[in-house]
DNA sequence: ATTAATCTTATCGTATTACCATTGGGGTGT
DNA sequence: ACACCCCAATGGTAATACGATAAGATTAAT
């Protein structure tokens, strides 16, 4: 079931760079051999090649071939680079930078959004709240719903650049709670702080939902290094493989 | 001054769409009569349309036509777009956005490179730092190398996400620190500070470097609120034409 | 003879052109 | 109201020529 063409073409070299199937500063196969791989034109090729040009992921020239960059030059709030990164399995190095990047910014949103927050933000956490509860509760995607209430209180602060970043971590912090809600009654214990939360948000204590942000990401942290200390292997999420005419 | 059609049919579009010539969930011209108006062929047209997708700014479909996403969808964390954007003028609430966003990231990096700094790291910032004092007392690009500190604080905290977004910012800050600058002996005012947050770092002080670099911060504002208010309208940046064939 | 400067060339990416396929909105006829 | 067709727009293919450049070959200078 093919859909689209360029979309494959360019996930399947999207994924297989960043997979590190292609040395960092080497060269991928030229466009014709590329063509005769992957079965498609060479138009497709190119389009694709400009593609993730545009993401940072490579860079061409004439005779030097198109090149892999290093992972510093990707980038990683495009979404699509992430996906394919969590796809690749994430580092302890990755997760410690990620668990780094929301200790900082998910307690200052959340002061910004005891400030700033609609009732409609609130509505929208609430519901998300919900149906955290309810997975909970009656069995559920707890996961899906952590994530909306995460992003709620990212939009609640009213900050497009913050609004852009819950976007673009949404891929990541999914992989990153599957890993903390791997831990038994992870999600029954982080309910009440979660709750926490929403209600200093409501109260309008910016302080207060500060400490309690904190709280709750600190757990989720130490969630992830018990269950990354338990398997001394990185667990690898790749798809057994990585077909290009498929759906 | 042109270096390659494609690069700047990319530009082109790009700087049109964030400038809003187009109107958001409206179409662009078809490809032909791009074709026709930029003097390029179809191809790259094409590859040019491949690309701004990859950034998030365009979407397309058969017969629907190439339709501009509203600016919730766009990368804004892509170099290319953030400088567009800088090109076409930053209204005073992306500046307050990203003025929030730097209130929020930098202190946390500054704390976590008071920690994490090696020798290089520091190296990196005296130079910066000493680039600037030079700049100040004999004339020279004092934005560039204040761009240049703000990113080694950034580097020293060893975190590739905050590395990304100093990369990424550093267009808008040129753009900000170019407003905040424009003030009578801003940069002699804000040299003692920026040094006051390099001593604090070297001496591993991560409290002490947050305050300073609060300061620092906080001082930028007020002095872009000021600029800001003076002139009431906002500086059109742009450039007067952008032709696509040389000769 | 060795080194350095220059020239040539193979090999890439760049760009144009022409053509056919696919899609989906809108009009038309019953 | 329904089915149908039309057609305009992007999606995709193919063949061809052009241009830039790194690397090897050649030549010149020391």
């Amino acid at each position: 079931m093919i859909k689209n063409v360029h979309g494959n073409t360019v996930e399947f070299l999207g994924r297989a760079i960043v997979a590190g199937r292609y040395v960092v500063g080497g060269v991928i196969p030229p466009e014709p051999l590329l063509c005769e791989e992957l079965g498609v034109s060479r138009t497709v090729v190119r389009e694709s090649v400009k593609s993730l040009v545009a993401k940072g992921l490579i860079q061409t020239g004439p005779k030097v071939g198109t090149r892999v960059l290093p992972s510093d030059s990707w980038n990683w709030f495009d979404a699509d680079v992430i996906s394919w990164q969590a796809a690749a399995g994430l580092t302890p190095e990755f997760l410690r930078d990620l668990q780094d990047l929301r200790r900082v910014v998910e307690p200052a949103a959340v002061k910004l959004a005891a400030v700033r927050a609609t009732a409609d933000d609130i509505a929208a956490i609430e519901s998300a709240y919900a149906g955290m509860k309810q997975a909970v509760m009656q069995g559920g995607d707890y996961v899906t719903f952590d994530l909306r209430f995460h992003q709620g209180l990212l939009t609640a602060a009213h900050n497009r650049m913050l609004f852009q970043m819950s976007k673009a971590l949404s891929a990541l912090l999914r992989t990153s709670f599957e890993l903390s809600t791997a831990k038994k009654d992870g999600p029954l214990n982080s309910l009440p702080l979660h709750r926490a939360v929403l209600d200093a948000v409501i109260a309008r204590k910016p302080a207060a939902a500060e400490r309690a942000i904190c709280v709750l990401i600190d757990g989720a942290h130490e969630d992830i290094e018990l269950v990354l200390g338990s398997r001394r292997k990185l667990p690898q999420v790749n798809q057994p493989a990585l077909r290009l005419k498929a759906n």
